[in-house]
DNA sequence: AGCACGCCGACT
DNA sequence: GTCGGCGTGCTC
């Protein structure tokens, strides 16, 4: 019996986005399992690729079927993992996602790897004959090797290089990198004792000072001690016990250690609290699922401050004295040491957290500790939704209307769908928790596909606090381009003088600062990508988005050589500036992405704010969820409704979701609340019902103007974007798609467009795109794939596909 | 992706 | 004649 290696190779392309059949040399024999990296040669030149078993065949056995590759096989080179890094669970689940978001199955693969594990293919030039050209020869090492990979070559350097090669003046040689990096710290065990020590203290020469350190430190403990703890004391090197150990006094042993995200933090343990009757009902009936092993999905949803995060705790709680583990996802933005601590607090070091602000050591750390069974309660962002943990008992989503869970490239995948796909595999129920459902969700759970539990109390009996519009073009009558209106500017004050806290928004969302010219109208505009261009304070550039093109801000503007050319719009920074002038005594934290870009940065500020060392915390959407201060009595959001210009159907449901959310943020402790709201649409209806925090009529309205416009969750949606060097082509091929798609797919199929993309230009590359709507086509997945392939032929054009889109810029 | 093969124009 | 330009197709 010969068995053979199906393989997936790290080459991301539509024509090797398939299985390839490899020999299983001998002495790989049963290590060579489904789920483990290898290294195989590929192509012509055998070049070294990466790649993952996703299978085995036996190939006496099935010779005869189609199904096997007829030809010579290669054997495989290399083993990388001597344990699978991906189980059956997570091979299914990445075969099925690959089908669903039309991404190639390594991608898919490699997503669900920590970045540690992801190979990295690396190219040799060697030289076998002497190079007569000296400026090639200075390219190669005293080895006579040139590292082509990592060198950077002129174009008449590849080409004279290549014409070596071919002379057989010089070879290729390829290498799979594997980068998982155990740490490991040394540890020391004394082989003498104690006699031995005094002895050798006696013999010592009188200036062996180091010798003599070594032998004192020895003398003082016999239990092996990691070396770390040998040298902070006793002024010795490591090069003082290497010596030692030369002279076998001692032993040097490395033992692997994780890198502990949580090392400086101590967390307090808490219990379990005691249950409200909802909160009671929504654990019975989550438990019950649990006990049952069955997969219902529970849309829970509670207004902020109903004691969600209770009844996870004690759902988790639940499956975990099932002996079984939990995942749990929030927001990356919501994944502050305050959310983690709440988790590792209930569980202590069972927890594992996976989010963006580890370093890759520390994720590969984290991910082994849960792939060996250590951690059984993982807490993370949307990549997190693939943690390797076996036996689930219950799987959480937090805010699960958020439009992060979306990854928005390839693979475009929705983390929940990815949820509700494990949930089944392992029959473990799902908590999809939020205060303002997607409308996607509650429909869901208005139809009953999901199961409806309702938190409408808040735990400590106060009501929501008062929420007051302002109309800010009353205010903008009478003071002009200001950001803060009378009735907040005399809020802000009061706060001040009392000693409390204020936090104000500065919703960024479809918004920016640009140049626009006074006189003409004239917009500074990226000269790649049409898009306009932002101005970045901070480096003192106006700065493209989309291709990272930067220039000097004008003083002039470049059509009307005007002096009046300037910023529009509103910056967090512009807004500092402007409260330093109206309230100077005011110690004011300006929180966006340009002061926290830092590691720890957006920690750091929420601590010194929670500390009271600011009155007022101004930021971005960033500080809607999460915070939770005593002492904030106002909430102040400065501009409502940027966001409600955007092309985009959910404009209206991500404005009412994101005002609802910061209304939450005044007042949670002793202390009363209140809100201020100021917009250009006061009458909207998005922002009147969050006025009212009432996310039922909202439902209601959004559900009515969704069926008239045929939207979700009436209908699914699908992106197709095209593009290409010329516009005509891009347009010409969507117009041609478009038609196609016409002849093949339903009529109740709605196809809106070819329209140009609303940034139609990137990096010089022209965007097209067809939006679809649709209820049920089941030809749909067909005539998508048959698009992609067709488009390979298509040189230059390039095709994405993007189901259920989150956004349309 | 990256490599080879193959068919055309510009040279030693 | 050959060298090398890029368009085309394949990788177990």
């Amino acid at each position: 019996m010969t068995q053979a290696a199906q393989i997936i190779v790290d080459v991301p392309t539509m024509q090797t986005n398939r299985p390839y059949t490899y020999m299983i040399p001998t002495d790989l024999v049963d290590a060579v399992v489904p789920g483990v990296r290898v290294s195989v040669p590929f192509g012509k030149g055998d070049r070294e690729v990466g790649g993952m078993v996703v299978g085995l065949i036996n190939i006496d056995q099935d010779l005869e079927h189609d199904a096997v590759y007829q030809g010579d096989l290669k054997p495989i080179t290399r083993l990388l993992d001597l344990v699978p890094v991906l189980n059956e669970e997570l091979l299914a689940l990445s075969d099925w996602l690959a089908q669903q978001t039309f991404a190639f199955r390594i991608s898919t693969i490699q997503t669900m790897l920590p970045t540690a594990l992801k190979t990295a293919s690396h190219k040799w030039l060697v030289a076998d004959q002497a190079i007569d050209n000296d400026e090639l020869a200075r390219l190669f090492d005293a080895q006579g090797r040139l590292d082509f990979t990592a060198t950077t070559l002129s174009e008449s350097q590849v080409k004279a290089l290549a014409r070596l090669q071919r002379l057989g003046v010089v070879h290729a040689t390829y290498q799979v990198n594997n980068r998982a990096q155990v740490k490991t710290n040394t540890w020391v065990t004394s082989q003498l004792n104690e006699a031995q020590v005094t002895e050798k203290l006696a013999s010592l020469r009188a200036n062996a000072t180091k010798q003599r350190r070594v032998l004192l430190a020895l003398s003082r403990q016999v239990a092996p001690q990691p070396l770390a703890e040998l040298l902070t004391d006793a002024r010795l090197t490591r090069a003082d016990f290497t010596a030692a150990a030369q002279r076998g006094w001692v032993k040097m042993t490395e033992k692997e250690v994780y890198r502990d995200p949580f090392a400086q933090s101590e967390v307090e343990q808490t219990t379990s609290m005691m249950l409200q009757p909802d909160q009671q009902q929504a654990v019975t009936a989550i438990s019950q699922a649990i006990t049952a092993n069955q997969a219902t999905t529970f849309l829970l949803e509670g207004v902020t401050g109903s004691g969600k995060t209770e009844v996870y705790l004690q759902s988790i709680a639940k499956a975990l004295a099932q002996q079984q583990t939990a995942l749990m996802l929030v927001p990356e933005i919501a994944l502050t040491p305050q959310m983690v601590k709440r988790v590792r607090g209930r569980f202590g070091a069972q927890v594992a957290v996976l989010h963006s602000g580890l370093s890759a050591g520390e994720k590969y750390d984290e991910w082994r500790r849960i792939e060996r069974h250590e951690a059984t309660v993982v807490v993370g962002a949307r990549s997190a939704a693939f943690a390797p943990l076996d036996d689930l008992g219950l799987i959480i989503m937090d805010e699960e209307h958020e439009t992060s869970y979306k990854q928005s490239d390839n693979p475009r995948y929705q983390a929940r769908d990815v949820l509700l796909w494990r949930a089944k595999w392992h029959n473990a129920p799902v908590i999809l928790g939020s205060a303002t459902p997607s409308l996607e969700s509650r429909a869901r759970a208005e139809r009953g596909v999901y199961r409806h539990l309702m938190l409408p109390k808040r735990i400590n009996q106060r009501p929501l606090p008062p929420v007051q519009i302002i109309d800010m073009r009353e205010q903008l009558k009478t003071r002009q381009e200001s950001n803060f209106s009378a009735a907040l500017l005399t809020a802000l004050k009061q706060r001040l003088e009392r000693g409390e806290q204020s936090v104000l928004m500065l919703n960024r969302r479809g918004f920016s600062s640009f140049m626009m010219c006074r006189d003409c109208g004239f917009v500074l505009k990226c000269p790649n990508c049409d898009n306009t261009l932002v101005l970045h304070m901070d480096s003192h550039t106006m700065r493209c988005h989309y291709c990272g093109h930067e220039e000097a801000i004008p003083r002039r503007c470049p059509n009307c050589h005007s002096k009046r050319i300037s910023y529009y719009g509103t910056g967090t920074e512009k807004v500092a500036a402007e409260l330093k002038q109206l309230l100077p005594t005011a110690r004011v934290i300006r929180m966006d992405v340009d002061t926290t870009r830092r590691k720890g940065m957006h920690e750091k500020m929420l601590a010194a704010f929670g500390r009271r060392e600011a009155d007022i915390l101004l930021g971005t959407q960033m500080i809607a969820k999460g915070l939770d201060y005593p002492d904030v009595t106002l909430v102040g959001v400065l501009n409502a409704d940027t966001a409600l210009g955007l092309p985009d159907f959910r404009a209206s449901e991500r404005t009412f979701q994101l005002l609802t959310q910061v209304s939450g943020r005044a007042g949670r402790a002793d202390k009363a609340g209140e809100v201020m709201i100021q917009t250009f649409n006061p009458d909207h209806y998005a922002i009147q019902l969050a006025q009212q925090q009432d996310y039922e009529r909202f439902f209601r309205v959004e559900m009515n103007l969704r069926h008239l416009g045929n939207y979700p969750p009436y209908f699914y949606t699908a992106l197709i974007s095209a593009s290409d060097q010329d516009e005509n082509t891009a347009a010409k091929k969507m117009f041609e798609l478009a038609d196609w798609l016409k002849q093949r797919l339903s009529s109740s199929t709605i196809i809106l467009g070819p329209t140009p993309r609303p940034i139609a230009r990137i990096k010089n590359r022209y965007y097209y795109q067809i939006f679809l709507k649709y209820k049920q086509e089941p030809q749909l997945h067909d005539a998508l794939m048959q698009i992609l392939e067709e488009s390979q032929h298509l040189r230059g054009l390039q095709i994405s596909i993007d189901m259920e889109p989150q956004n349309f810029v």
